[in-house]
RNA sequence: GGGCCGUUAGCUCAAUAGUAGAGUACUGCAUUGACAUUGCAGGGGUAGUUGGAGCGUAACCAACACGGCCCA
């Protein structure tokens, strides 16, 4: 008697540091090779449930194949991710009284440098507590050393094949962080917004031509009006000029494509400097491009006097009222439209004329495009490269540079006519100036720093050493899988995969396993600022880690979104107290945990379980490999719940509890070695619980044997007769327990049954499985004669048994029951015959369903006819 | 506007085209010997709609409806 319960509060931390101390995430030597990076956490993040999902994902798949000889290493690191990590050291900094100019850059970067020592390993704790399995000797990260080597390299060496260049370009300006940003950066937010009428008056008439814009305050840098060529309507304008209101300034009409007659008046106003649309127009027709903003997104110099200094949206105000003054606004329309927002600032972002970096995507994509189309890299499932293709046939520069300091400075030095020399390092900058000046000039450095994307592009080959020819590398290299979430692809994923064919001229990874988002129950995202997040660290803290592990595995279906209920995760909590209370029992009862050869076996029941822990075996592996984790876990959870605890636990119990030694020394060594096959088997999905029961039953024989090294079983399932008969002791006595159900006999009663109606062949059975079948159908005894007791006739596959009870039982709710039957087999048996009598199923159906089709019609027939004598006798 | 995905039990989701399943919730019952974080049993389905191919469909094709996401 106990009262034992699995308490993982008591378990995770310190089965975490007996892993670490034994040093056992490190790769240990082996013949096949298996690698993973992480995806790098942010290092200013803290863990959410999509980690939660990703990091178990990748520590099955890293102890699967640890445990099965493969040569494993789980890459582990972190991001700098520049524009968090700096905005949040900023404000800690604002919060202090100092202000990052007033220190410095240096200064300011070692104030991050700081924070990072302080801070920057939480996630990483995190992740510890999640169970991962990650080699943390090698925990990298982007602003490490080694790694700035490889991204000035990539720098150069790409600026050399001119696939990195400068640009003076529109770029999508972020106002408040005062930096470029990539356009995947941008969040296109469809908003309640305005779109304004406006009379621009012509030049030297008294005639007026109507613009419709949703951005009045863009017109002070206005240089053309736009009319479509098509349009009849403005034939006769295109080429004559408009008087520019407020500006007072002498515009041209001009008819070009982009102009939309259908769209309000069909004439638009073209600011080339703040409208990527209008931009392209400008180059198109020569327009002259005129930025009136500054970089906080306040109206500059380029405007009117009383319009300088306001910022965009008070300017709007004041254009507005200026216009209505004039008599030359004429209305303004509620619409919806989709306006920029970057996604880290929340601000509204300014397309803006400036000198950046960009990297030709399009070149780089054409490898990497391949490499899929290849299949040499494959996409689970499937369907994900379609969103990759899409996005790398449509891909634009990708600008790399950001107004920033805390990230990869840019290896560029100026001359003092603006020259650029890029360069390893500064003394080689000044070698290359050298030559070309032919005399000792001034360097200045380029000031910005690259995007955080940049460095993580480099992550599965920088990670391992590059450019440092080495043994990890070539180990390891091209990586076997990246788990990831679909919001990354463009992001991450097709840099890596565009700058690991330039670098390494080889994918970075075999697959990407593309796992779902991770919502709360109602399928809603999770954001703070609705208040539905699930944090994982509680999940953990409530229900244990390998509860929430397995909650997320068996939930990560291909294709679907993760709904996370809490219910869950206490379900799967409940199944490590199963296992905890599995092994009280065999403990209890002098379970041996050694090995057991399967040709040994001789009781059924341990046959039977030999063969199904086999068979568990082979579909867990198999929907391993598939990337199955929802199945694989189905599967674990069924054999270990219902086969071996709730079935043959009990089987086992009706010989343990009898006076059969060599039965019982049987049951003792199988029970004991199924289920220290079952502690291997779900050790990468919950390795907690696992390795603790593993060390209590001292199963590590002094950490010789651990866990975490320890084969899956091999081996074929055998089907023979026993197996079939202990399958058919479970299905005689799920019949007896449902029929007392049905005839509402209380469960624990016993009864006599009568094997009268029965084959000899088939009395075998009984005589041989007596004990068994007895005790778990509660049954007194078998008997060859009638009775003369209450009674009533069950059909067990195709026999007749009848059941004496000591209770009076109601005939006529077995007689319902019985009619209920016939009624529904008849039905049954019906469509059937239909089926078979349909001369183009018999014909065109394989031969093997139509045999079937022959079997269950008989069978059913057989029921039957059984059923309708038992009723005739009643 | 272009693309992708989804619609199956109250809920969350599975299932090579061959008698629709699981978990959970619900109902009834049980319990001295691993476990109430338990056991046994039960009810619950016109598979979004319509049409088509096929011996046969929840699954294939088409259209529509509804929901979600990505890109412009």
């Amino acid at each position: 008697m106990s009262n034992d319960k699995y308490n993982h509060l008591e378990v995770e931390d310190k089965i975490y540091k007996y892993w670490e101390n034994h040093k056992l995430f490190k790769p240990k030597k082996n013949k096949k090779k298996f690698s993973i990076v992480i995806p790098p956490p942010n290092v200013t993040g803290s863990l959410h449930m999509g980690h939660a999902l990703n990091n178990s994902i990748q520590d099955l798949l890293t102890r699967y194949h640890r445990m099965n000889n493969y040569e494993t290493l789980w890459q582990p690191g972190t991001d700098h991710a520049g524009i968090a990590t700096q905005a949040l050291v900023e404000k800690k900094l604002e919060n202090e009284g100092i202000n990052k100019n007033d220190i410095g850059r240096e200064e300011f970067i070692k104030k991050v440098w700081e924070w990072k020592g302080e801070y920057g390993d939480i996630i990483i704790n995190q992740l510890k507590k999640l169970g991962c399995s990650c080699d943390w000797s090698r925990n990298a990260f982007t602003m490490d050393e080694n790694l700035s080597k490889s991204v000035i390299k990539v720098f150069v060496d790409l600026h050399k094949k001119k696939l990195i260049y400068k640009s003076k370009k529109l770029v999508n300006w972020d106002t408040i962080l005062k930096t470029a940003i990539s356009d995947l950066e941008v969040d296109q937010r469809e908003v309640n917004s305005s779109l304004y009428y406006i009379n621009y008056p012509l030049d030297g008439s008294n005639e007026k031509i109507t613009i419709a814009t949703t951005r009045p305050e863009t017109m002070l840098g206005d240089t053309a009006v736009a009319v479509n060529p098509k349009d009849k309507r403005y034939k006769k304008l295109v080429g004559k000029f408009v008087i520019l209101p407020i500006v007072n300034k002498k515009i041209k009409i001009i008819a070009d494509e982009y102009a939309d007659p259908e769209q309000g008046s069909g004439a638009v106003k073209i600011t080339p400097a703040h409208d990527f649309n209008d931009y392209e127009v400008g180059l198109r027709n020569k327009l002259e491009i005129i930025n009136i903003f500054t970089e906080e997104g306040k109206v500059n110099q380029n405007a009117p006097n009383e319009y300088v200094g306001l910022d965009r949206f008070e300017a709007r105000k004041k254009i507005i009222e200026e216009l209505k003054e004039l008599d030359l606004f004429i209305k303004e329309e509620k619409i919806k439209n989709k306006v920029p927002y970057g996604d880290r600032s929340n601000s509204i972002i300014e397309p803006f004329l400036t000198e950046q970096w960009f990297a030709d995507a399009k070149k780089l994509a054409v490898n990497a495009k391949k490499i899929v189309k290849s299949k040499k890299t494959s996409f689970f499932p499937e369907n994900w490269s379609k969103t990759y293709f899409q996005w790398m046939n449509n891909i634009e520069p990708w600008c790399i540079s950001r107004q920033l300091w805390w990230g990869h400075q840019i290896p560029a030095w100026y001359g003092p006519d603006k020259k650029i020399f890029v360069a390893y390092n500064e003394d080689e900058a000044h070698k290359l100036s050298l030559k070309h000046y032919k005399k000792k000039v001034d360097l200045i450095r380029d000031p910005d720093v690259l995007d955080t994307w940049f460095s993580s592009g480099l992550w599965p080959f920088a990670t391992l050493g590059w450019p440092k020819k080495n043994d990890y590398l070539k180990k390891f290299y091209p990586t076997s899988v990246l788990v990831t979430g679909f919001d990354i692809i463009f992001f991450w994923v097709a840099r890596m995969i565009m700058f690991g064919m330039e670098f390494m001229k080889n994918e970075p990874f075999k697959n990407i396993y593309v796992h779902a988002l991770v919502r709360d129950e109602k399928g809603q995202k999770m954001s703070k600022s609705k208040g539905n997040v699930i944090d994982p660290l509680n999940l953990i803290e409530k229900y244990s880690a390998d509860a929430l592990r397995f909650t997320l595995l068996s939930m990560a279906s291909p294709g679907r979104d993760v709904k996370l209920s809490e219910d869950r995760v206490k379900g799967y909590r409940n199944l490590l107290n199963k296992l905890w209370n599995a092994n009280n029992f065999l403990i209890q009862n002098k379970c041996k945990f050694d090995g057991v050869k399967q040709e040994k076996i001789k009781l059924n029941i341990n046959k039977w379980i030999y063969s199904n822990l086999l068979q568990t075996k082979s579909k867990v592996e198999k929907n391993i490999k598939e990337y199955r984790f929802d199945e694989a876990s189905r599967v674990i959870y069924q054999f270990v719940w219902h086969n071996y605890c709730d079935w043959y636990l009990e089987l086992c119990k009706t010989i343990l509890y009898s006076n059969d030694k060599k039965s019982i020394d049987e049951v003792r060594l199988v029970s004991g070695y199924i289920f220290r096959e079952i502690l291997v088997l779900m050790h990468p999905f919950i390795p907690f619980v696992t390795e603790e029961i593993w060390l209590k039953n001292k199963l590590d024989k002094s950490a010789k044997a651990y866990l975490m090294h320890s084969n899956w079983i091999n081996g074929k399932a055998k089907k023979d007769k026993d197996y079939a008969n202990v399958e058919k002791i479970i299905e005689i006595v799920s019949t007896i327990r449902s029929f007392k159900n049905e005839i509402n006999v209380s469960p624990g009663s016993f009864v006599d049954i009568s094997l009268s109606k029965i084959g000899k062949s088939k009395k075998d059975f009984f005589v041989k499985n007596e004990g068994i079948v007895k005790k778990l159908g509660r049954i007194n005894n078998f008997s060859n004669k009638d009775l003369d007791k209450p009674s009533a006739t069950i059909i067990i596959d195709g026999d007749l048994f009848k059941i004496y009870f000591d209770q009076d039982v109601d005939l006529k709710t077995i007689k319902d029951n019985l009619v209920q039957k016939q009624d529904r087999y008849s039905k049954e048996m019906n469509s059937i015959n239909t089926r078979l009598k349909n001369k183009n199923f018999v014909e065109r159906a394989p031969k093997h369903i139509v045999e079937q089709e022959k079997n269950n019609y008989n069978n059913l027939k057989n029921d039957i006819d059984k059923i309708s004598i038992t009723i005739k006798n009643l």
